[in-house]
DNA sequence: ATATTTTTTTTCGACTCTTGAAATAAATAA
DNA sequence: TTATTTATTTCAAGAGTCGAAAAAAAATAT
């Protein structure tokens, strides 16, 4: 933050940006390259020659370029260069992802982790196994892969330089260096760890998916998600920003009622009691269902109960889509988000929100049409937050391409005289 | 955002850094100076050397070093050397206030305004007629100084890098560019214009009142605000963020009550239907004064009874605390602000309002001690909005202290043969 | 077949910035 | 006076970007 600054940044910075062009705009010359960053040539090579080295860029043949003049040598990223690893810890079960920098996945597994409650050691050994696992298996098939960085996410607000979990109330902890722990598991793992907020994760991970499709987003975007429970995360510039206590987005506690429903929080009307899982099981008298069968078994119950046009199922999700409505308006209010991204359910039942919603909208649309924040819906359901994890790794990369260490170099085989 | 980095962000970063280190720690050596900033000896003399070609630091006489030595030259800040010019827009009256660097204040000056409902010209006239006044007078009193920068303050959203004012209801303006306007007026003003939003303005100030103090604070806070309106600001690592339609912070229409009151915007339960003037006034049975000598007589008059201890007026804060609450709730689970300043008369009447606000933060205390956001209460009443567009100039200043050429080299006597 | 034109890429010298080591300056203590 | 200590400046080196000129590689014109 206040640390001088150095040519060295100046390096890092047009590395990067070299690096983002070509991923951004595939294959293409130098020269485009130039254009496109506002480098002049020269510098564009000797960035270009630097990515050549460190492994992260290739030539990939020539092309004719327009009318006549020299062909254009084409260069294009080599995500195989970097691999990743995206972990996600579930109230039951770690899932870890290992992908390559363009997102390609090599490697999927998990495991139960059966923590005991308060024990983050014995999650952190499960995590440990599962990472160690997988790595295995990704060295094996692609040798030459730089791995970058081990990014855990998991429920629970997430701190500071030193990624403290601050509360994981599923888990039962405070203040625990999860990342500590994990490097404990994995000492030959020679790369950074990460562990971050699920659902800052899951934010950014619907947000670049929404923009790979071409959608613009505006410089502050917000997320609200509901599946298992109600979170969320604002983001600015693209970037997760989590708070000062790592909670921005813990967005299942605003309150949108004085005096709504109790709350497990302590307060009354949060946001949590109208559109979680609970109420709306409730509210679609599917209470039933949820004991016998669990809670998953109810919400898809509700799914099918929806699909048929069940009235109570229904109302129930107007009902929610007013709440949520509610909440838009807050969190837009606050933040002035210039587009709002639902995802879980909320994003598979859009359709039954949507009237609720758009009714509570209304009356604020009428003051500044031209404000209003825009919707937009998920489109990666479970997989969000492992993609979002991967993202993580990927920014960090872009940030800083000299991170990835230059290669061995190949032995020029010399004419013997 | 995405321009290449060059030698010149370096220097401009680091003059900077020194410039920031000069005017927190006071007069001090080079040494110092380079311990403090990480930069190394020689870097700190010529980064010196060019903040003195700038007429920006000057030295300042030697002290004895510790023990024995070579005795330090201390350096200090030239603050007269720039004038920063800052404007607010209130409904009735413009207010300029010049200041130099570190806000000394050097001239103050207010016109009513007159303006014509959707006019925005006729404002601009007085605006540029009341800082071309003060600019005048200034311009005398310190001949040498730069003048580096105008912003000016009004209520409304101010959207992006255009600073073009979105809506201005009180004006009837609608994406209105009132910096082109200002800089028609000002056409010998030869330094940049600014035009930016008032409740955030405000924030900034409050904002740095109690850094000044000692009050140390995270990276996100919230600013809420009342006194003819209901408005605030987020400020993130000590900068405005002003989001996407640069409404961050237009907080008085977040909704508390799914049901509560109709408000102006359309919509019902706006936090401003529970602690604005006009509902605190009704509360207290204050609309009779209110009618006949005006807002802001009535507003004194509900000062008087509070101290006096009449329990209508009591009740009306109480109640207002809790909605407070339940904003501070919202805002600090949103942004996870880590502190949340309160400012206009929510901070006169703090005492009053502390009653419901800890009452409604109680429940949510139980659940994360220390997660709760600090509440902190405003010091700088009506002189905050003035005082956060000059921290504005400031900051830009800090920023580029390029931005101030050289001074005119003095002419050395040469010693005739 | 050769020269010319066009486009892409590299090379080279100039300039700026930070750095580390050495030199200089200015005091005190011996 | 001479050494010691502390603060500051000087100087050469290293790393970056930039602009102009040169080189490379094709297509077209002669």
């Amino acid at each position: 933050m206040n640390a001088p600054a150095d040519s060295a940044d100046v390096r890092r910075r047009n590395l990067g940006l070299v690096l983002r062009y070509l991923d951004a705009h595939g294959p293409c010359a130098r020269t485009e390259v130039a254009v496109g960053t506002g480098l002049v040539h020269a510098t564009v090579t000797a960035l270009v020659a630097e990515l050549i080295d460190r492994g992260l860029v290739a030539e990939a043949g020539s092309v004719p370029s327009a009318g006549r003049g020299r062909p254009r040598r084409l260069l294009r990223l080599v995500p195989e260069r970097v691999v990743v690893l995206a972990a996600q810890v579930s109230l039951e079960s770690v899932h870890v992802m290992a992908a390559d920098f363009q997102g390609h996945v090599l490697h999927r597994e998990s495991a139960p982790h059966h923590a005991p409650y308060g024990d983050p050691r014995a999650l952190a050994a499960v995590i440990g196994c599962v990472v160690r696992s997988a790595e295995a298996a990704v060295r094996d098939a692609t040798p030459h892969a730089h791995l970058a960085q081990l990014t855990v996410a998991m429920a629970g607000p997430v701190v500071g330089p030193a990624h403290l979990v601050a509360a994981a109330i599923d888990f039962g902890w405070h203040n625990t260096d999860l990342r500590a722990l994990v490097a404990v598991e994995l000492p030959l793992l020679d790369c950074p760890v990460d562990v971050v907020n699920d659902a800052n994760m899951a934010a950014l991970a619907e947000y670049h998916a929404l923009a790979a499709d071409g959608v613009e987003h505006p410089d502050t975007v917000a997320f609200i998600k509901a599946d298992t429970g109600v979170g969320g995360g604002l983001l600015v510039n693209g970037r997760v920003h989590s708070g000062s206590h790592g909670m921005a987005g813990e967005i299942g506690h605003l309150p949108i009622a004085l005096d709504g429903p109790d709350c497990r929080c302590g307060t009354r009307g949060c946001l949590a009691t109208y559109i979680g899982p609970e109420p709306l099981i409730h509210a679609a008298g599917l209470d039933a269902v949820a004991e016998s069968e669990g809670g998953e078994a109810a919400l898809a119950e509700l799914d099918r109960r929806l699909r048929a046009g069940d009235p109570a199922a229904v109302d129930a999700l107007e009902a929610a889509g007013h709440a949520l409505g509610a909440a838009v308006l807050g969190v837009s209010g606050v933040t002035d988000a210039g587009e709002i991204i639902l995802g879980g359910y909320l994003a598979t039942w859009a359709s039954w929100l949507r009237a609720g919603l758009d009714a509570r909208l209304a009356g604020r649309r009428a003051l500044a049409p031209d404000m209003q924040p825009a919707i937009t819906f998920g489109v990666l359901g479970g997989e969000a937050t492992l993609r979002g994890a991967f993202q993580t790794c990927r920014d960090a990369l872009l940030d800083d391409p000299t991170s990835v260490p230059a290669l061995p170099r190949t032995p020029v085989t010399v004419p013997s005289p």
